[in-house]
DNA sequence: GTCTATACTCTGATAGAC
DNA sequence: GTCTATCAGAGTATAGAC
């Protein structure tokens, strides 16, 4: 009963097709981008790499998840005091992997199906950043720098769609400051008190 | 030199083409819809098709500023105030359309790749969205009712990613109140004194 | 200009040998 | 675990009838 990559040589595989085809989304693209061709440059046939993923979609579900790790190490943990600050370093470092956004916004277009394989990435990423968003928004309303009116919850998801918003209007014209534009709804939303500064 | 759909015979079916696709998008989603069975539905051959738009991302575009001209009829320019109500009525109307919104945000992604056309579309659309919104508030700014310190054009860029959000995560969620969140976001941003009532 | 028939290419996916 | 061979389906392109 031994699952598929439960093996040392097939967990490195399994490692390598997902650096080399998040590398190679980073850098192409989501359209333009084959199976094949993230095959051919792991160096495995097609169904060498669909061995490893069900389909396409689930090895863009486990893309996704790895870039979320990768940035919450890099980003979010390292260097950002609170929930707000590691969404806008995120944000600031997306700009530098224009493939990647797209990848993501596309993910987030195709999430809505309710069978896509996507879907259970962006619930849980939804849900993790949307919670850690209110926890600042009540962290900061017990030290009174919040006003007790706002709800956490909305300002929560008002943020998370905010932060999705921006990348589409990035994507159209690049002069956008989606972290720029993110860090002043924050301060505009709770009150210039609890601005960041 | 005539164009292609200068004839009556071919506008009619030019505008068939566009209503029927519409509804069958609105109805099978994006995904799992292929052109051979709108031109199916429509009665027409695949060519036959194709011979009034030149690939299917023509459509896509061409299918979305239909939908454009005919939300703003129908929500924005009746009943409405302003831009924010207009706005706030065509996403309350969203709800009951999610083909449509997922063909939105499946092409507002797509909208990336400098070589789609949907991406002119889109400039546009997010163009004329944020001057409306932009303008409001400044409307507001003389008539005192918002600080004079407020950006109209930060705000105008917020809300307009807060909508396309907000769809996001209704469509990973229908209980989120995409209407709701938008107008409570909008109070903020400008001040309770601004508020819709 | 309008439209059909046919065929081509590429995609993701599968079957089965080794 | 990985390959070769093959598949059905997608969007697209061309030829030519009317």
């Amino acid at each position: 009963m031994t699952a598929r990559g439960s093996y040392a040589k097939g967990v490195a595989r399994r490692e390598e097709i997902l650096r080399v085809a998040l590398a190679v989304f980073a850098r192409e693209g989501y359209r333009g981008t084959s199976l094949r061709e993230v095959a051919r440059e792991v160096g495995v046939s097609l169904p060498g790499l669909m061995h490893y993923f069900e389909s396409k979609e689930h090895l863009f579900a486990a893309i996704l998840r790895e870039r979320d790790a990768v940035d919450y190490e890099e980003f979010a943990a390292a260097g950002s005091q609170d929930a707000i600050e590691g969404l806008v370093a995120v944000m600031r470092h997306n700009s530098d992997v224009p493939g990647l956004v797209e990848l993501y916004l596309t993910m987030a277009a195709a999430a809505g199906d309710a069978e896509h394989p996507v879907r259970g990435f962006f619930v849980d990423h939804v849900t993790a950043v949307r919670r850690s968003i209110a926890d600042v928004v009540r962290g900061r309303q017990a030290s009174g720098r919040v006003a007790a009116g706002i709800d956490p919850e909305h300002v929560a998801r008002v943020m998370v769609a905010l932060a999705d918003g921006l990348q589409v209007q990035w994507t159209l014209d690049p002069s956008v400051d989606m972290a720029g534009d993110l860090e002043r709804a924050w301060a505009l939303l709770v009150g210039d008190a609890g601005a960041v500064r």
